[in-house]
DNA sequence: TTTTGAGTTGTTCGA
DNA sequence: GTCGAACAACTCAAA
């Protein structure tokens, strides 16, 4: 009787799940094991809110399991020495786990395999890492390319899904500790499930026959609509298989009936692919995740004041679109893409803060919190990064309001006090005048506050303290 | 090796 | 109000 240890980290999955499928092939029995790793639970990039997220996805796991007559085996401690111990337990021949990119990840993992015979497969990204390349072997730098080649490779060998196994037999009597009962995880106020069933749901829901992939093109960019995937935090913990994805993007693409709906579902699978392009990306230079990509911009001198920061981050700017965004990822643990890059750029252009500031933030914040992607957004917001955006591509905080909240829907969902407002002054408000703030009940500097910057002198700013890393010598 | 075309997401200014 | 140019050249990828 041969026993596999299948180590769960992100891949809380049974369909399409690579690891569980090397392990069902090379014993007669698996062990299901999730370490609660103290490092990371308690690392000043971990959120409360993503925790809580893992441990329901965790339950529903046990729960799925226990339906195929196995069940989840949990422990706490640090991996390196749980792992080895767990595999003396029940005299494994195999612990096999899904490849991770992160550099915590990876030494993580090399440390372990000096004690522990470890097997890393496939599964994080759609395609494997390191399998998109360039000709001579390098890595890509810039995504176009990328997602050409991405796209090229995933055509010519798109993956057969692999089935959730039906019975998986786990050996009885292995101890196993009790998930912590997070307080929060009472709180309701997430707007995420979860668990692989909901997750499968949503992505049939999103590609199904008019479903909103055929119109993300349009609508993607407004976050007082809905019509986004808002499947992040399930590909966060590979409650969905991003091949699962991207194959349903696929298809999507292929019964398309006209021009616009076959852009779309295009436009949907390329963000897809952005995000294996940013696993890839830290794969390869894991270094991003302490300093940026370029190394010219370390030398930018940010101002870095840290009670702008404290406005930023409990959306007190006086720009509305900026706080409206901001508080929406306080209280969901969300923001819409969108936002996003808009609140990025405000970080770091307009109040010029270093954007690792504003990376931890979100890590802190987002249920969806993933190092890469998140890294590569704020690299390519700052400028700093690969394939990153132009030094004098600064949002404008106002300009960004108008065009992708037109009504001020969004604004006025996450700030109340300018729900009264007039539509032509929901993304200036300090330009209301003396009588219609009394009206309408915000006076501004006391209701809501007065601009803590001027957007067009910290645009300058910004430009000079950018050129200026330029041209140093 | 050299050459050439291209590069997510924007803003501002002036005609 | 609309439009094109400037913003900055530079690096990357591929032929």
């Amino acid at each position: 009787m041969t026993t596999a240890i299948w180590w769960l980290r992100r891949d809380l999955r049974l369909a399409d799940n690579p690891a569980l499928a090397y392990a069902l092939n090379s014993a007669a029995s698996v062990v299901p094991a999730f370490i609660l790793d103290d490092r990371l639970l308690n690392s000043r990039y971990a959120g409360e809110r993503r925790i809580a997220f893992l441990f329901e996805g965790l339950r529903q796991l046990n729960q799925d399991l226990l339906a195929r007559g196995s069940r989840l085996i949990v422990r706490r401690g640090l991996p390196e020495i749980e792992i080895a111990r767990l595999r003396d337990e029940v005299e494994a021949t195999v612990v096999v786990a899904q490849q991770d990119c992160s550099p915590y990840a990876m030494r993580r993992d090399r440390v372990i395999a000096e004690s522990v015979p470890l097997t890393l497969v496939e599964g994080l990204a759609a395609l494997p890492l390191g399998s998109v390349r360039k000709e001579n072997g390098e890595p890509y730098t810039v995504f176009t390319p990328f997602s050409r080649r991405w796209k090229a490779r995933w055509r010519e060998s798109m993956p057969a899904l692999l089935p959730a196994p039906g019975r998986i037999d786990t050996p009885p009597s292995i101890h196993s500790d009790a998930l912590p009962n997070a307080p929060l995880l009472a709180r309701s106020d997430a707007p995420y499930v979860a668990g692989e069933k909901v997750a499968r749901q949503k992505l049939r829901a999103f590609v199904a026959p008019d479903g909103p992939i055929f119109s993300y093109k349009d609508r993607r960019d407004r976050p007082d609509l809905d019509a986004t995937s808002r499947l992040s935090p399930y590909l966060r913990f590979g409650m969905l298989s991003p091949r699962a994805a991207a194959t349903a993007a696929t298809e999507a693409i292929d019964m398309a009936e006209d021009e616009r709906a076959r852009t779309s579902a295009e436009t949907w699978l390329n963000e897809l692919i952005w995000r294996d392009f940013y696993l890839n990306t830290m794969a390869v230079f894991p270094y991003v995740r302490r300093e940026s990509f370029r190394t010219e911009t370390r030398a930018i001198a940010w101002h870095n004041d840290a009670s702008e920061f404290e406005a930023w981050r409990t959306g007190r700017t006086g720009y509305p679109f900026i706080d409206a965004a901001m508080r929406q990822l306080a209280a969901t643990g969300w923001m819409h893409n969108r936002a996003r890059m808009a609140v990025a750029s405000f970080l770091v252009k307009d109040l010029l803060i270093d954007w690792r500031w504003g990376e931890r933030w979100f890590m802190q914040q987002l249920i969806d919190g993933d190092p890469a992607p998140n890294n590569g957004g704020w690299q390519w917001t700052a400028g700093t990064g690969t394939d990153a955006a132009p030094y004098f591509r600064i949002f404008n905080p106002v300009s960004q309001g108008r065009k992708f909240d037109p009504q001020g829907v969004y604004v006025r969902r996450w700030v109340p006090e300018l729900r009264q407002a007039p539509d032509e002054f929901i993304h200036e408000p300090w330009k209301m005048p003396q009588a219609i703030q009394a009206v309408t009940g915000c006076i501004i500097g006391q209701d809501y506050p007065t601009p803590i910057v001027d957007h067009g002198w910290a645009r300058e700013r910004t430009l000079h303290a950018y050129q200026s890393v330029r041209t140093a010598p």
